[in-house]
DNA sequence: TGTACATCAGTGAACGCGCGTTCACTGATGTAC
DNA sequence: TGTACATCAGTGAACGCGCGTTCACTGATGTAC
């Protein structure tokens, strides 16, 4: 063989890593095989031996979006004290620097939409890797019951990416920084909500 | 003329309204010139005496769901009594009719990322309809100032959308009726949460 | 240990289809006289 | 009031470009002997 086996694999993740960014950029569309192949320093050509078709990439692509999206937060919780986890994450979700670069930013925000629109086998893994994020977040919250915990979980992300898809819309000007505040608030003071009927539990450490 | 005015208008308007409605379903790359002309019983080539491109179509159609939206829910809070305007609003909007139903519903949750990476210039224009939407939902918020209410009702449009969206993305099961469950408990019991605070106001009625 | 052959990631020209756009034309109706 | 002409929404063939995909080929390295 021409390159050993880790670098077809290593070349292969270098396509999807770089697609995963430029379609979170510009979406579904947003980038054609020549450009990414280029971009990637290779041809157009070599694409083939890596992916049935662009749009078995586009897949790909999103899922590595959203494997990503998880570690980040797996390890932002690991680097920080509980009690200060969930606004950890609430701060860096809804920052202007989260907002004003999508390319690196979470997939759910910038591609939710168009993976609603996919088929449901391939919705299903989404579906998935969104519940693993709902789960990551009812972690972080104290002192309610599991059920409780997965249901303001749910709202707490459907509101972050919401917000960030609210103030991508509005730019980047005072309006915007509203929204990102406005998002903020309500997330962390429901969060707070709830310890302030005081009862700090055994779990907090 | 073979037409009269108002029948140009009309064609014009008919198109844009279909083309609302193919592209909440599909978003901004989901339907042709061809095809979308076939939907509204005309040939492809008279689309050009309409729009100077398929861009400019797609923009206006944008403009156009997000004021029926806004529309609707003028008409919505018209019909309801004050006290039940939000309520009714947010159910309407996290229920699985709104959800299963993308081409006749809010231009927001399935066009709001696309939107976000048109250029500043339409960009703004799409702001100024959101704004007005968060301007409309900070009017159902009692008992708090403005500012609050607007900061309450960025929140909240936030919170249902993005239900809306990850709803979307879980499909039709369980799973995404928990998330709009979710979602219409969130933004309910927060704003319960300041009436609770026993200030019943004046405007009540 | 050296030599012939096989492998296969990557190259780049070429293909072909879809789709946005153009354009000469149509024909019903409005307007001028 | 009737007749000739102008208008222009809509038709449908044709164009051309972009882009996904194919394919014959390359050449470095692994394997067989």
């Amino acid at each position: 063989m021409r390159y050993s086996k880790e670098h077809k694999t290593e070349t292969h993740e270098r396509i999807v890593k770089q697609a995963s960014v430029r379609l979170r950029e510009r979406g579904a569309h947003g980038i054609g095989v020549a450009d990414l192949m280029k971009e990637v320093g290779l041809t157009h050509g070599g694409f083939y031996a890596h992916f049935d078709s662009r749009e078995a990439l586009v897949i790909e692509a999103f899922g590595y979006a959203m494997d990503r999206g998880n570690e980040r937060w797996r390890k932002l919780v690991e680097e920080t004290p509980p009690e200060k986890r969930l606004a950890t994450i609430v701060e860096a979700y809804l920052s202007t620097t989260h907002r004003d670069d999508p390319g690196r930013g979470c997939a759910v925000p910038s591609l939710g939409a168009e993976i609603a629109r996919e088929s449901p086998k391939t919705r299903k893994a989404f579906a998935a890797r969104l519940e693993r994020m709902i789960d990551m977040i009812a972690d972080q919250i104290p002192d309610v019951p599991p059920k409780t915990a997965r249901k303001q979980a749910m709202a707490a992300l459907a509101t972050m990416m919401g917000t960030v898809v609210m103030a991508r819309v509005a730019g980047n000007g005072e309006f915007s920084d509203d929204i990102l505040a406005a998002g903020r608030e309500a997330v962390l003071s429901r969060a707070a909500a709830k310890p302030a009927a005081k009862k700090p539990r055994a779990k907090a450490h």
